[in-house]
DNA sequence: ATGTTTAATATGTATAGACAAATAAGCGGT
DNA sequence: ACCGCTTATTTGTCTATACATATTAAACAT
């Protein structure tokens, strides 16, 4: 980890604050004390602080010096596996059930769900599918592509591979945005799921851009119990 | 934004990496190309690229250039904000109640739910309390914390400041996790949110550390309507 | 044909020096 | 006591150069 110069230096600043050593607001040796301290340029040093500042780790203030960073930043990566890699990372064996496939062009409300810019008319796909694990229902995948992105003979592969899969492997995305909350099942889908329509479940809701166009729209539903998400809390924002 | 000139070398290559025009694989400029192309120093243009590298954006071989990294990380940036904070932010008038407050010795279920290491016993604080939105029920925060690292004349102020409030702006810490799912309210729960007992309900549990030592253990119980958890993505990773 | 050495090339890291920009602190005048 | 000016200090950025290291391609030997 620490192998070259500037790589120690920062590593050892940062055991100090993730160790509390060095508080929040505390003012960090002066890049010409840290030149002498470990016998090199300033640029090395510079180096190491700057990436310290991006990391958003420590402050620099001009004439003042640098300092701890506050811990600003609540917030923590969540990772948003594919369902299949999932599935068979527990153990368990996958299964995949394509319900219905719709090809049309973008009614008002396609496009409020993708929230997509304009108004132009967009052919898109609307898709049901299910992921079971071990043969049992695990998740219900509703799903609205924009046809303009993905290519039209995609959809024949949906007839065996999970949308998400192939669009992680296929689409590249530059932002995406995702709601997490919690509903009753409803008949429909506890039917679907296999469970009581009063079933509390999870929901995942998640919009995929590329650049100004949207990709598509998703919502898992996860039967409460099935499926806890986990986010881990990574120091470096 | 582009101040200087390796942000604005940096940011050139980044619009064209998030746009599409370099697909992931593409070989961008040699170092000396780009030398050439803004008329400045190889250092400066180092400095873009080992930030872009640094980032996730580029991948770089020595000999061979620098590449267009695959969009490898699918993950988020998930938002836990403070809850006064965001009641008050949707313009709604907060309140806070704390229900049951309890200092004791640490049993071993409480090590097991603060995932503390060791089997020391630890002085612990198990509390329970209420937040309002415009006067209705919230959330609820079910919380346990050590003692050891939570100064205990903080025990007054969780009368009237929100334990999560507190602990955000007095303790900081270094590593948390976070798992989320749904669950029916359940009587007790239903009658302190004043929902009915099979009303779904998104649950957040954290466990936050600071270095080897547990923090705190929480549990937010929100009904499934009144919240949506928000991940929103950031491309570097 | 195949394996080995050598040279060329691109990145990785570091030095030493320079000037710019921001700002905390001191100073002086009112 | 307060305001404005100057100065010293620290970070921000950049240049020019140097040597190290990894890797590929070509030259060479077997």
């Amino acid at each position: 980890m620490a192998d070259t110069l500037h790589q120690r230096i920062r590593s050892d600043i940062e055991t100090r604050i993730l160790s509390g050593t060095w508080e929040p607001g505390y003012r960090i040796p002066f890049e010409h004390e840290l030149m002498e301290q470990y016998r090199c340029s300033r640029m090395t040093v510079n180096k190491a602080l700057s990436s310290l500042a991006e990391a958003g780790l420590i402050e620099r203030r001009r004439r003042a010096g640098s300092f701890v960073a506050r811990p600003l930043a609540q917030s923590a990566v969540l990772q948003i596996p594919d369902i299949p890699a999932e599935i068979t990372a527990r153990g368990d064996a996958y299964g995949y059930e394509l319900l219905s496939s719709t090809r049309r062009k973008s009614t008002q409300e396609d496009r409020d769900r993708l929230r997509a810019t304009g108004n132009g008319v967009l052919p898109v796909l609307d898709l049901c599918c299910r992921h079971l694990a071990r043969g049992e229902p695990f998740a219900i995948e509703e799903r609205l592509m924009n046809l303009a992105i993905v290519p039209e003979d995609a959809i024949t592969a949906f007839k065996t591979t999970p949308p998400g899969t192939w669009l992680l492997h296929h689409v590249p995305w530059t932002e995406a945005e995702n709601r997490i909350y919690a509903v009753q099942a409803g008949p429909a889908k506890a039917k679907l799921l296999g469970v009581a329509p009063d079933k509390a479940c999870l929901v995942v809701e998640r919009r995929t851009w590329r650049g100004a166009d949207t990709v598509t729209f998703v919502r898992l539903t996860y039967p409460g119990d099935l499926y806890q998400l986990v986010a881990q809390f990574t120091p470096t924002r």
